[in-house]
DNA sequence: ACAAACTGTTGTAAATACTGAACGCTATTG
DNA sequence: CAATAGCGTTCAGTATTTACAACAGTTTGT
């Protein structure tokens, strides 16, 4: 979460000078400087400018992670997974060690009756999963859909949405969210 | 890319006024003010302390797309997806219409004997899958694994990986590859 | 109707970020 | 050995952003 180190890594990693890439983004050297020192907090603006440089997006600049090469589990049997159920619904998460999680994959049960509640839309992301066994109905924007085994899904997050099984046997899904907000 | 009504259509999305979030965030509200009208350049410090009242990561704060009404199709049929078998591997993908796929979601199913071969180590990424039906081998790395009915792996798709299924019966997995490599 | 509590929008003064011109340092070149 | 060109850092002055406080307008409650 360092600004400073992060656009270091970055410049040093396009094989820029701070003089060099100043020139570029159309800024002074020293405020590359000082900015790497975390001296100073930039501005959006001159963040952007800087960038610009690159030339890299905000959206990238922050989202690059620094990367780690753990040598995490691969592989969990069914009653490894970690459970993190809401309400009625079971959820239970591929991966609980996984550091660097770009994808929640979990193993969702519904039981008769239950329901995820109207989910505020979650702005990032996109979410895909298939029903293995029984019915559900998937809300996604003001459209109703009923899945059935063997039938997926593919949808935005940042539509509202909401699971319900109305009806009387219990339905297992599996699903994919990316990026993961656990 | 417009940072203040960028702000303003996700504070107004939470519900709250200008001077809540200013309280919540530790700054006056005329900061807000300013930065929803465009008047200023907010630093990345600043920004942060205000989306820390929201709360929201700078990262999500810029990757908000701001209009994303596609009407693509959401759920698909268990005959819908599109196969992208590779010999003797069956492999479905949901969500063939979608457009801004991260996600690659998939229903794969391995008769006896079946092998998906040395794959070479796969750009970068990360993939989770669940084992439905039957039982299945996973190498990854150096390590080998065997798979049963309910069991699930998540690893970087930079690391060498081959599924095989040396048993009599057929097995049936579901995945999820981000970023999506179709 | 009035007051109280809220909304968002301004000035002005204080705090912070940015520029431009130094500086010391290392490497390359004549 | 200069001399030149590159590197990143620092300092004083300027430009921008932020806090504090006052403002007008709208809604809530008595």
């Amino acid at each position: 979460m360092d600004v400073g180190v992060r656009l270091q890594s970055i410049r040093k990693l396009k094989g820029l000078s701070q003089r060099e890439l100043a020139k570029r983004a159309g800024v002074t050297n020293s405020t590359i400087s000082m900015i790497e020192k975390n001296s100073v907090s930039p501005s959006i603006s001159s963040l952007k400018k800087v960038l610009a440089g690159i030339p890299m997006s905000l959206v990238e600049f922050f989202s690059l992670d620094v990367e780690q090469d753990s040598n995490t589990q691969v592989v969990y049997k069914a009653n490894e997974l970690i459970d993190i159920s809401d309400g009625a619904v079971t959820m239970k998460l591929v991966g609980k060690a996984h550091p660097s999680r770009a994808i929640a994959f979990l193993s969702e049960t519904y039981p008769p009756g239950a329901d995820t509640g109207n989910e505020m839309l979650n702005h990032e992301g996109e979410e895909a999963g298939m029903l293995i066994e029984g019915r559900l109905e998937l809300v996604v924007g003001s459209e109703s859909y009923i899945l059935e085994k063997g039938d997926s899904y593919y949808f935005e997050s940042s539509k509202p949405h909401r699971f319900r099984n109305p009806y009387d046997e219990p339905a297992k899904l599996i699903s994919a969210t990316t990026p993961a907000n656990f």
